[in-house]
DNA sequence: CCCTTCTTCGAACGGTGTTCGTTAACGAAC
DNA sequence: GTTCGTTAACGAACACCGTTCGAAGAAGGG
């Protein structure tokens, strides 16, 4: 109904014009630079293949599938950390605080990373790092082998599930306005419970919603984990 | 094309049947099922929908969108919880300990509930009296309100992040030997790394791969935290 | 009986991940 | 130098998703 006869049908030539060639790493660059400017639901395979002036079928000869994506994504942000200084077994529990600190802040840095972390056994090399020194710090602890296995296992755990939390948190275009208005809004309808059914909630309305923002929360966290991991240390 | 001139256009009625209005709970009701039967990914406001014989959009005068079905879903499991033995200040640690498994245990029951929970601070009745549970053995164990008050947010979140990776792992379709198979490749990857590079990943293959499916990896877990906070305690 | 208010819901919008089948490009073999 | 086979690129489509709009029916009050 459009063209008229005489046109060919396929419209003559779509001169398919040379360009970079796609790769996997092209492909995760955009992939990360889309994760840093728009989070973690800014990350589509149709807009990670737009950003690259293709369509959404041509990554699928890289990458398998958008969790394979995310994978890459994770492994991509672990590769930002280092281990500088040695381990040193006087300083374990600091040492390994740090590395908790280290592990939030690249996940602060990459906001979304930690959405795509979470549930995905890190298998990559940057992980193993990661892993290794995570053990070589439990050990220096003198903790059991089965002890500082579990260990590696739940600090990766409660460090991505914070950086998810706040992720999920400021997620899209909450100001930090926003967020303590939230916060503001909470701790009062906490305190307005009925003291007899809730009288702790009511009572601590206050500390439940302090350090929402900060790194306090998290300090807290880290320390009770290496408290509590102290504790099992071999004598 | 298909009706002749005498039909009239307009299918004369169509007689909307009467049927059970719509409510909130029966919402809540057909979602839970369907999160039960699917997981979460199972749950869209379509098929919810759809097993209420009617169109998406009727969903929507009875709950505001699928972020709100979403923490309904949450309120819904946590009134499975219920606390019936006091608070007893000498055993604060094992009922911290209860608790954390009673946690676990709703959401392993309904699973994909913590897929729903992570990262959405739970402010319903119900949550509320879990909180208030919480609270009660923190502070009968002696802490802070401050170190309370963020335990009491610490606790939920590992839970939590253990059961999201639970049914992650457990997502769909995979059988136990699936998952089993699954880990002993991983062990094998671990082992096969350099030694050089990564010596305690590849002595500790097999503690860091074991206990994947059981429960020893969360009683690690919580036997961390509990032995964390109690070094906070108060003397 | 009419008028208003609320519920229901078909249709559509703009997104998502993924697959299919065709087309273009390139390296090797003749 | 030309042909051939392999592979990367990609347009189009499929089957979904959450959400909105506007019209139609139901229900209640005056």
């Amino acid at each position: 109904m459009t063209h008229t006869p005489w046109q060919p049908i396929t419209p003559a030539k779509p001169a398919r014009e040379r360009k970079a060639p796609l790769t996997r790493d092209r492909i995760v660059d955009a992939a990360m630079e889309l994760l840093r400017k728009e989070g973690y639901d800014g990350v589509s395979m149709r807009k990670v293949a737009q950003e690259l002036r293709t369509g959404p079928a041509s990554l699928y000869a890289h990458v398998a599938n958008k969790r394979e994506l995310d994978q890459l994504l994770v492994e991509r942000a672990n590769a930002q950390l280092s281990f500088d200084d040695p381990v040193d077994p006087a300083r374990w529990q600091e040492q390994l605080k740090d590395l908790m600190r280290a592990m939030l802040g690249t996940m602060r840095a990459n906001p979304g990373v930690a959405r795509a972390a979470i549930g995905a056994v890190p298998t990559g090399e940057r992980a193993l790092r990661t892993t290794e020194r995570m053990l070589a710090l439990l050990k220096a602890g003198n903790l059991p082998d089965q002890a500082a296995a579990w260990a590696a296992d739940l600090i990766p755990l409660y460090v991505t599930a914070v950086a998810f939390e706040e992720t999920v948190q400021s997620a899209s275009d909450w100001t930090a306005e926003d967020v303590e208005a939230f916060v503001a809004d909470l701790r009062a309808y906490l305190a307005s419970q009925p003291v007899d059914r809730f009288p702790l909630t009511v009572a601590l309305a206050g500390p439940l919603t302090a350090g929402a923002s900060g790194d306090e929360r998290f300090e807290f966290g880290i320390t009770v984990i290496t408290a509590g991991l102290a504790a099992l240390a071999r004598p």
